[in-house]
RNA sequence: GGGUCGCUAGCUCAGCGGUAGAGCAUCCGGCUUUUAACCGGCUGGUCCUGAGUUCGAAUCUCAGGCGACCCA
């Protein structure tokens, strides 16, 4: 594109261009895409591979806020590395199966495949506006055959791998989006993560996939996650929440007995991870579900324990473990043997105990852990100290358990060790008598995948009488969704009732048999979408690993905090998962991560009512009323939302501004991480800042001596006599590169990479004209290539408007002249007992002796030591002079 | 209760042993049939508090306060 088609923007009455955003950008959109500048480097391209990655987005059909921040975010990373001179990956596809397509059809009768298709469509538009640098040729849709055969293709290598299964199991059930989910999409409320209903829990037959399998691997190789934040790496390890201790046995004692029966049986195990603690157990305590409550509770006892479990059963784990809870319990008449010391213990059944963790029985050691304290003292039952508890003797503090570990007491043999040297001697007493054996619990459970819905991915797999559960065979794939299916949303898998698509022979003896009809979690179709766009049109296998070994992992990831467990925790098991089956040589799949911060917005909310109020109902922003009954409205910044009235359009401010503008505002308003407020007045900030360089070019672009060309920029060579105006400006534009490369490596600080961008601009204004052509040709050069990572549009007119060759985004990121930073003469200032009272233009290059002298000779030292000689001086060469009478 | 992060100008943030900075906002002045204006300048700070280390602390250490998030 030649720099004459750029002629066509409004020309003012000095001659000089107005800066008209929308009509710059969608010019070098359009040429960008016509010399295809965004598509991915071949394989065999000899340079560094770098691939970075945004989190992709559920098409909902309108682009927000958060959107924008994650792939500016990325976008500006993926710039700036080709300009670095690697070879850049920087794709964008579409997490594109989900109940919102489904919901559309219920409530409006649209096809989801049509609905959600035309939601693509939209936000490819609304996307493109915003001048990424995406190869869109590597474009994925998850809800695509030609995706999710591989979805497909890929469960069944779990399935051979022994790693899916089917099993009965207690299962959450959401009841407003009818289907199940996995543990991880349930937070700690008890609430669905995308419809937030408390759920319940079902008896039900289900996929899972053993994610279990790999809680150690996928806990140990967070220490390899040393490019991702220190708090998802926290939070995936509490997740995982591992924990080391033992399994001990109680055997029952038989009342009609005496003696102690050590083999009586039944036997009742508990888990604890302080077997250090045994000696001080005063009681057993079963969870109301555990089968055993069944067989040993006594006749006395029956009608309660009934009645008990059945009030247990009518809530939720959540309610019954509360810190804030009374801990409710009840004996059952049966008691055990302590295996340690030959103690009977009663044993109880308790709210705080569930039978899904661990082994559903615990002991209860009221002086050492903090339930059981509060339980026993409820209970009235005794409580015993055998961990030393310093400064006390043998009491407790402040009516707390003490939890720490300690020197242990009151137990036998094992009296004067420590907990953790106990630990181990009584594990192994244990284990040769038989009663205790080491155990690694976890908190972690299997990822449970079926969905009772129509938009998602088939299960393939064909219940045969006969034989099963039969895969689909790999030829047969994939196996499509069938269309026109009837979407009540009452529940049920929708596909159940297409009996022309259930019903088919089983691949292994051909007799009758019926499909699955339960489809995928859609975690499952995002645990993997980054290895596709590797090789994204392979019909033969879902990647190649030429493409694996060239591209992953992904160098950059960036996406929001809210899939620290989620997405990320599954997309790492699926990774370790396929590495064991042969098909990646990867450990991890995201070499660094970046968790972009909130979007918020100004909302207006009355703290009587709770109720949120528009911005265009409030008249005075100052002091802001409810139009409803006049009074003082709260001023908060939350997370956009609609409910909240407080979202910004991104297609407005674009519409108003241009994507430079959105795409600096957002970058500079906070540091990527962190919540950013959004604020209008900034954005104007933001524009004008644009607008001050466009004055800059445009008079640099004029005719005359203050001419400045590009064309022949990396002929120019600079001079060897420079004024000490040129070599203040070499030092700003050498400062800037060097300050901004910091901020472009490691941690990325976008936000003071383009406030440096200020500063050189302000350093350049008006003195290009003072300095000699090479100088202000290598400036401006610096400013547009440090420019174009963030302002890609402006900073490719500028480039053209200056003669620049080919476009800016090709050009070679600017490297630093360590001799440019170099000053002759620098500020030395001086300190009089660690106070600076002045200051002295000294050669650079002086030694600490002629630092001394020039301090001591000054005017400075004059008045504050007041002719005395001081005590001590200290010399800080390039920097001051302390001088202590 | 535990952990992590934060507290610097009115706002959002830099600075992380050596003269407290940027952008926006405010205020003042100028320019203009470039008016979503623009240009120039000024103002504004017990760097959360206290103690310690040091010649010197926003910066390091300890204690405390407040806030956010995560876990229990």
């Amino acid at each position: 594109m030649s720099t004459e088609s750029t002629t066509s923007l409004p020309e003012s009455n000095n001659g000089q261009r107005r800066y008209d955003p929308l009509a710059t950008e969608q010019r070098w959109q359009n040429h960008w895409s016509d010399i295809n500048l965004d598509v991915t480097p071949p394989l065999d391209d000899g340079r560094a591979p770098f691939y970075a990655l945004s989190m992709f987005p559920y098409p909902s059909g309108s682009l927000h806020m958060g959107h924008v921040r994650n792939y500016v975010i990325t976008d500006v990373i993926a710039r700036v590395q080709r300009m670095r001179g690697d070879a850049v990956l920087h794709p964008m596809g579409w997490d594109a199966f989900g109940l919102p397509a489904e919901n559309a059809a219920i409530e409006r009768e649209i096809d989801p495949g049509i609905w959600t298709d035309r939601n693509i469509d939209q936000m490819k538009d609304q996307l493109a506006r915003l001048g990424l640098s995406i190869d869109w040729s590597r474009e994925q849709a998850t809800c695509h055959e030609d995706y999710y055969r591989w979805t497909q293709w890929l469960f069944l290598e779990l399935l051979d791998g022994d790693l899916a299964y089917q099993k009965e199991a207690q299962v959450n059930w959401d009841p407003i989006d009818q289907t199940v989910l996995a543990n991880e999409q349930v937070d700690a409320d008890g609430k669905s993560w995308r419809s937030g209903a408390v759920v319940e829990q079902r008896l039900l037959r289900q996929w899972f996939l053993k994610i279990t399998d790999y809680a150690d691997a996928l806990l140990d190789d967070l220490a390899l996650l040393k490019g991702w934040p220190e708090r998802v790496r926290t939070m995936q390890a509490n997740w995982i929440g591992r924990s080391k201790g033992a399994e001990i046995r109680f055997s029952l004692h038989d009342p009609s007995s005496t003696a102690i029966e050590t083999a009586l049986e039944p036997s009742i195990t508990v888990f604890t991870t302080r077997p250090d603690t045994l000696f001080g157990a005063s009681y057993l305590v079963l969870a109301p579900e555990h089968p055993l409550v069944e067989t040993i509770t006594s006749a006395e006892h029956r009608d309660e324990v009934t009645a008990f479990r059945d009030l247990m059963s009518t809530l939720s784990s959540e309610d019954r473990t509360a810190d804030d809870q009374p801990k409710r319990g009840i004996p059952i008449g049966a008691e055990v043997i302590n295996p340690a010391n030959g103690e009977r213990l009663p044993v109880w059944i308790a709210d705080y105990v569930l039978a899904e963790y661990g082994t559903g029985a615990v002991m209860g050691v009221p002086a050492h852990d903090q339930r059981d304290f509060l339980f026993a003292r409820r209970h009235e039952l005794p409580l015993r100290v055998v961990i030393q508890v310093p400064g006390t003797d043998e009491h407790l503090n402040d009516g707390q358990a003490w939890t720490e570990p300690g020197v242990l007491i009151h137990s036998g043999a094992f009296d004067g060790l420590t907990s953790e040297d106990a630990k181990e001697a009584i594990v192994t007493k244990g284990r040769e008598e038989g009663w205790a054996t080491p155990k690694v619990q976890y908190r972690l459970r299997d990822w449970l995948i079926s969905r009772q819905r129509y938009w998602g991915c088939p299960i393939p797999v064909i219940h045969c009488e006969s034989c099963g559960a039969v895969p689909v065979p790999r030829d047969d794939l994939p196996v499509s969704l069938p269309k026109g299916v009837d979407l009540s949303g009452r529940g049920g898998s929708p596909l159940a009732q297409l009996e022309e698509w259930v019903n088919v022979p089983c691949p292994r003896c051909g007799k009758p048999a019926r499909r699955e009809t339960d489809t995928m979690d859609t975690f499952m179709c995002s645990s993997w979408y980054f290895l596709r766009f590797a090789d994204p049109s392979n019909n033969q296998q879902p990647f190649s690993s030429e493409a694996i070994q060239r591209w992953l992992p992904v160098k950059q990831y960036v996406g929001g905090i809210e899939h620290a467990i989620l997405h990320l925790l599954y997309a790492r098991f699926f990774t370790k998962a396929l590495r064991d089956r042969g098909l990646l040589t990867i450990d991890e799949p995201f070499e660094r991560l970046l968790t972009q911060g909130m979007v918020q917005g100004v909302t207006y909310r009355n703290p009587r009512t709770g109720r949120y109020v528009a911005p265009n109902l409030v008249t005075d922003e100052g002091d802001p009323r409810d139009p409803d009954d006049g009074g003082v409205l709260e001023v908060l910044f939350e997370k956009m939302s609609k409910s909240k009235y407080n979202g910004v359009d991104p297609a407005a401010v674009i519409d108003r501004y241009g994507a430079d503008t959105a795409r600096m505002f957002i970058l500079f308003k906070a540091p990527p991480e962190k919540d950013l407020e959004w604020d209008d007045a900034d954005v104007e900030g933001q524009f004008r800042f644009l607008q001050r360089l466009w004055r800059l070019i445009e008079s640099a672009a004029a005719e005359g001596d203050q001419h400045v060309s590009l064309s022949n920029q990396n002929g120019s060579v600079i001079p060897d006599d420079l004024s000490d105006n040129d070599q203040t400006m070499r030092r700003a534009v050498h400062t800037a590169i060097e300050a901004i490369g910091d901020d472009l490596t490691g941690e990325f600080q976008f936000n003071t990479a383009i406030s440096e961008l200020m500063k050189l601009s302000n350093a350049l204004s008006g003195k290009l004209q003072t300095v000699q052509p090479p100088i202000r040709e290598e400036a401006l050069s610096v400013l547009i290539r440090l420019l174009a990572p963030f302002a890609p549009h402006l900073a490719e007119e500028f480039w053209h408007r200056l003669d620049g060759a080919g476009s800016v985004h090709q050009q070679a990121w600017p490297m630093h002249e360590a001799t440019a930073l170099v000053q002759d003469t620098i500020e030395l200032v001086i300190q009089v007992k660690g106070k600076v009272r002045g200051s002295l233009q000294v050669p650079a290059d002086a030694d600490k002796d002629t630092l001394e002298k020039l301090a001591l000779a000054s005017d400075v030292a004059e008045k504050w030591l007041e002719g005395q000689a001081p005590r001590r001086v200290i010399v800080v060469p390039g920097k001051l002079v302390n001088l202590v009478p």
